[in-house]
DNA sequence: GCGTTCCTATACCAGTTAGTCCAGTCCTGA
DNA sequence: TCAGGACTGGACTAACTGGTATAGGAACGC
């Protein structure tokens, strides 16, 4: 006999059945009954390898269906509205935003049509310079209606993210967002601004964004340095 | 896996793929049995999960016809996956399509990762000069596992749609693609391609496209001319 | 002696599966 | 116009699943 615990064993056990291929990757494996009668233990002392196996991810459960062998592929991400907050962040950067212009005007004719106000209404336009761990990447112009947010006016929108403060400040929760990508070059403005020369390529994005209830409540336009910024999603096709 | 139950799992599942546009507001789901199949529980275990879906608003049933999708009253069309052709013709344009390269090759690397199958395996690659009313737009490259659309390989694929092609021709429908944008400058060959100037900006895309299962079928590399090409999309926030 | 640790055995619960049967809907071809 | 067949969701059952809790036995160190 060999030596260890029967948990070990056990373990041992269904591990090489593992890797020598006994279970197909996808497949349910015998239920925990059966399965502790194949490898002669009780079922208690099955489950303590069976766990184990799963902490290693050898194994994947599935509460009332089984155990089953994991397949090599992982899932990806779903199309989602990711803030350029969450993006930096996600990837361990630090963003930065500096506040370039921070005013209320009155909404031009297709901003009004845009976010479905009366044209002339208040609007706040915030513009900033955003970053990741300082390096400029976006230039970014943002209009809201000031009815709907007029605590953007005064916000300080330094290194914070817009969506945040829209949220907690205002109450407002985006919730979709028609975007439009196109290729630009960077003009002699935006190049000073982004740090890259005249003419360099720029990810051009437009963005209406809406809550959930349709309503548009912000115009977002950012131009990305090129090099320096990719835009993902998922598209999916209609059956 | 993740967590939860499995009927709470179909719930998510379903739930996301109905917020990311998977289904056209209006249309009718598939039938539970073959959803059941699709997601990969039991038919019961489905039921859980569409009737949780009608009790909150998302689903509407109707009985012995099916699950359909309540038609929003406000809102453009969510991100959906539209070919090239598909979005000529919905301008009023003639997609045109110029086949440059069309070879059997053994995958490169990060080809065959990407489409997980193995390195060197054969595969076939298009490279296609694409158009609208004949004026070039999008240089297109296309790389599919030889094993999986042998008839790619011989095709005429001028003016004609790629994923028309793989459907009735290799019975491979495109569901899901994983789409990167960035924006780059045109090199010489571009630019004589696309007949721009070298330097011009082009908007670089990347695909990845699976099928319903999955299962990588086709990689794809657009470089579309800056000024002569949009990319539009919707995004969701999650919830 | 005692307590600890590992193991076995048993039972019950809620969730899941596969299967069957039914009645209503839809499409097609005579 | 009508009949038939294919398909739909609705409803139900029996068997099975892992999750959990319980009680008790066996080996070991102190």
């Amino acid at each position: 006999m060999t030596t260890g615990t029967a948990s070990t064993q056990a373990y041992e056990q269904l591990a090489r059945d593992l890797t020598v291929g006994r279970y197909a990757p996808g497949s349910r494996l015998p239920g925990e009954r059966e399965l502790a009668t194949q490898l002669g233990v009780s079922r208690a002392t099955l489950r303590l390898a069976l766990s184990r196996l799963e902490s290693e991810g050898i194994l994947q459960r599935s509460a009332q269906r089984g155990w089953f062998v994991p397949t090599q592929v992982i899932g990806e991400p779903p199309s989602t509205l990711q803030s350029f907050t969450e993006m930096a962040r996600a990837r361990g950067l630090r963003p930065t935003a500096r506040v370039i212009r921070q005013e209320v005007r009155p909404a031009g004719m297709d901003e009004a049509a845009k976010l479905r106000i009366a044209p002339a209404a208040p609007v706040i336009e915030v513009d900033r310079l955003r970053g990741m761990d300082g390096t400029p990447v976006c230039f970014d112009v943002v209009v809201v209606p000031e009815n709907r947010a007029a605590a953007l006016a005064t916000a300080d929108l330094t290194d914070a993210s817009l969506y945040d403060v829209l949220r907690e400040r205002c109450g407002i929760e985006v919730h979709r967002s028609a975007y439009t990508l196109m290729a630009e070059s960077a003009d002699a403005e935006l190049a000073r601004l982004l740090g890259i020369g005249a003419g360099a390529p720029v990810l051009v994005g437009d963005e209406i964004a809406y809550t959930s209830d349709g309503t548009p409540v912000l115009i977002g336009h950012n131009k990305y340095r090129g090099d320096a910024y990719r835009f993902e999603a998922d598209l999916f096709r209609r059956a």
